[in-house]
RNA sequence: GCACCCGUAGCUCAGCUGGAUAGAGCGCUGCCCUCCGAAGGCAGAGGCCAAAGGUUCGAAUCCUUUCGGGUGCGCCA
């Protein structure tokens, strides 16, 4: 079965991105390189390429991009890493792009590329615009990310935001390298926790027919479900008032799930999150499917009746030994079994989880993503090994658990208390500061750190905050566009990308342009890790660049994007700035942040 | 007790799946606005990458052990 479907997301995927990735284009240049070098008999034939890199050295005095090739392929070969080099470097040095290449250190060939290499990069953003940096390399794989996930039983919180945001950066990410990604939702509505909601609706129901009621422990005291009650009201009257549970709770779970499930999806709304896929665990229940799903496992005789050894060092006071249906979780990977129906013949919550994970594989997934709260770490192994078992290792997971959120108010920390009623909500949070700076925040940790969260310092105006410092390059890159417009030059794109860009020769610029080029190689690399935070470093990074040379250009008026009276110049060199805009603007677009084009 | 995550500058954190002399912000010191947005920039000081072994041309990164912090651990989802 299909849930609804979402809507399509456009997908612009290059076969080839020849001349985009300078850093792939290089690659294939030493490949080349090598070959001939077996051609000739100076190496021998059938080396594994996979280990060669062209990558930036770390240091900037070493050149412009470095290849291990000679040292990675030296004992396979029975040569010498610097004999290889030596034999590589001249023929990598025949390349035009190539300025120099110089054998160094261990064996590393540093390359110096043209000047012109770079001055093309503008171009080359320019003239793809949105999609520069757009990879192939997923080759439209379908991916499928479920995040978000809460228990239907109130709004979202701090915590969910995180998720949110993270594992949508992580879909939007993937699908900028050329996957087929899938946004899912996963409602936990069939546990005990929406019986838990029903009773805690109906006693509001109760009290918007004037009657006293109490909130005892285990149900949800929350303001949220007043509004709810009365909507139940108006809904069936006063049919339920003193009636026995069995009357009401069925339709009461529903009513409330999906009030819940409203106010959720607004929630994700207002952050900027829109799910392809809402998949409910009740629709696994008295289909068949969970039944489905342990036969399979059944049948590759994972699934068998047996008695657990209690938790060393920490024995559960009421322990005692019970015979339960197990999972043989340990055979891939987990480390002990685990149950998956209880003794009174009911599944365990992990039943459906298997069940779900089972319909996700049935749907064709080359990938599947789970993002979780760290609180759930101890359920990685198992839902792994739940995977790997279904899909007889075929499809792999990969599980993200986003790490918590401390929030500050200047610098104090804030408290929180669910019975003080002061937990902070994302909605909280989408008012105070708004869904581009939450987004933008959230992301600037990776996700297993903690995150430290200040309502003031996220709002604060200078360059402690990247937030802002990344909007505000772009933001002072179209304060140029707007003055060139004023002084009669024309800066549309095109325009730009047409321009004469031998002028740009300064090593400020050209540290801009090679930033702009490792875009396309960062987008992959964080794609690959599954690492959206990445793309907020290097939008700072860049950000950094830009700031620079916009400084130099204090002290030295040729550097200025904008020249007086040189028209040409000035295209030029805005040319460039241009560029660093629309990979800003690429960047921020798959963070899920809007970039402005001004600040005042 | 076991499993997972983490340990990098005084503080908060990056570090491109193993690369060369480990980076940024804050804080500290000293500079740069008759000039496209100074809400910025430049320079300096600051490190035994928790510790010890191991793997190899090469380790903050991979393996083992130890120490320290967080999270979780059979019929709750």
């Amino acid at each position: 079965m299909t849930p609804d479907r979402g809507r399509a997301r456009p997908r612009a995927i290059r076969q080839q991105d020849t001349g985009m990735n300078l850093f792939t284009d290089i690659g294939t240049l030493v490949t080349r390189a090598i070959g001939d070098l077996q051609a000739d008999g100076t190496l021998p034939e059938g080396l594994d390429l996979g280990p060669v890199t062209v990558e930036p050295p770390r240091d900037p005095l070493h050149g412009d991009m470095a290849t291990n090739a000679a040292m990675v392929l030296a004992k396979p070969a029975g040569r010498k890493p610097r004999d290889i080099a030596e034999a590589l470097a001249p023929r990598l040095a025949e390349d035009p792009r190539i300025e120099s290449a110089e054998v160094a250190g261990p064996g590393f060939i540093n390359l110096r590329l043209a000047t012109a290499v770079w001055q093309e990069v503008a171009r080359t953003v320019l003239t793809e615009g949105a999609d520069y940096g757009r990879s192939a390399m997923g080759a439209g794989r379908k991916v499928n990310v479920e995040y978000v996930s809460a228990n239907p039983t109130g709004p979202l919180h701090v915590g969910h935001t995180r998720g949110a945001v993270f594992g949508d950066a992580l879909a939007s990410l993937l699908d900028y390298a050329g996957h087929e990604v899938t946004r899912e939702y996963y409602i936990n509505d069939g546990g005990a926790q929406v019986d838990v909601l029903a009773r805690s609706v109906y006693l509001r129901y109760l009290e918007a027919h004037g009657h006293e009621v109490e909130f005892a422990d285990g149900t949800y005291p929350g303001e949220y479900l007043i509004e709810v009650g009365e909507a139940l009201k108006d809904e069936v009257g006063d049919a339920w008032v003193d009636q026995p549970e069995d009357v009401w709770l069925d339709k009461a779970r529903a009513f409330a799930t999906e009030k819940m499930m409203d106010l959720i999806r607004e929630d994700l709304r207002l952050l900027g999150v829109e799910m392809d896929e809402f998949f409910s665990e009740k629709s696994l229940y008295g289909t068949g499917r969970i039944e489905e799903a342990i036969e399979t496992l059944r049948g590759r005789d994972l699934i068998y009746r047996g008695t657990l050894e209690p938790p060393k060092g920490k024995t559960p006071e009421d322990w005692e030994p019970r015979e339960q249906t197990l999972f043989r979780s340990t055979a891939h990977g987990d480390d002990v079994d685990r149950p998956i129906m209880k003794s009174d013949g009911a599944w365990t919550y992990f039943a459906p989880d298997i069940a779900y994970h089972w319909d996700k594989i049935g749907r064709g997934y080359d990938h599947l993503i789970d993002v979780f709260g760290a609180d759930h770490g101890g359920y990685v192994k198992r839902m792994k090994a739940a995977v790997s078992a279904l899909s007889e290792g075929r499809v792999p997971l990969d599980i993200k658990l986003c790490q918590l959120v401390k929030l500050y108010k200047n610098g104090e920390p804030f408290k929180m208390s669910k019975r003080a009623g002061t937990f902070i909500t994302l909605r909280d949070v989408v008012d105070q500061v708004g869904p581009d700076v939450t987004r933008f925040v959230m992301l600037t940790r990776k996700n297993d750190a903690p995150l430290d969260f200040d309502f003031d310092k996220v709002l604060e105006q200078s360059k402690e905050n990247p937030v802002f410092y990344v909007q505000y390059a772009h933001a002072r890159v179209h304060s140029v566009l707007r003055k060139a417009r004023e002084a009669g030059i024309d800066v549309e794109d095109p325009v730009l990308a047409a321009a004469d860009l031998s002028g740009l020769t300064h090593e400020a610029e050209l540290a801009v342009a090679k930033k702009l080029a490792e875009w396309p190689r960062l987008v992959e690399i964080a794609a690959k890790g599954h690492e959206p935070h990445r793309v907020a470093f290097f939008l700072y990074d860049l950000a950094s660049d830009l700031h620079a040379l916009w400084n130099r250009g204090n002290d030295e008026p040729t550097l200025r994007f904008l020249q007086e009276d040189d028209p040409k110049h000035s295209q030029s060199k805005i040319a460039l700035a241009r560029a660093v805009s629309v990979v800003i603007s690429a960047g921020l677009g798959i963070l899920g942040v809007t970039p402005m084009e001004e600040m005042r």
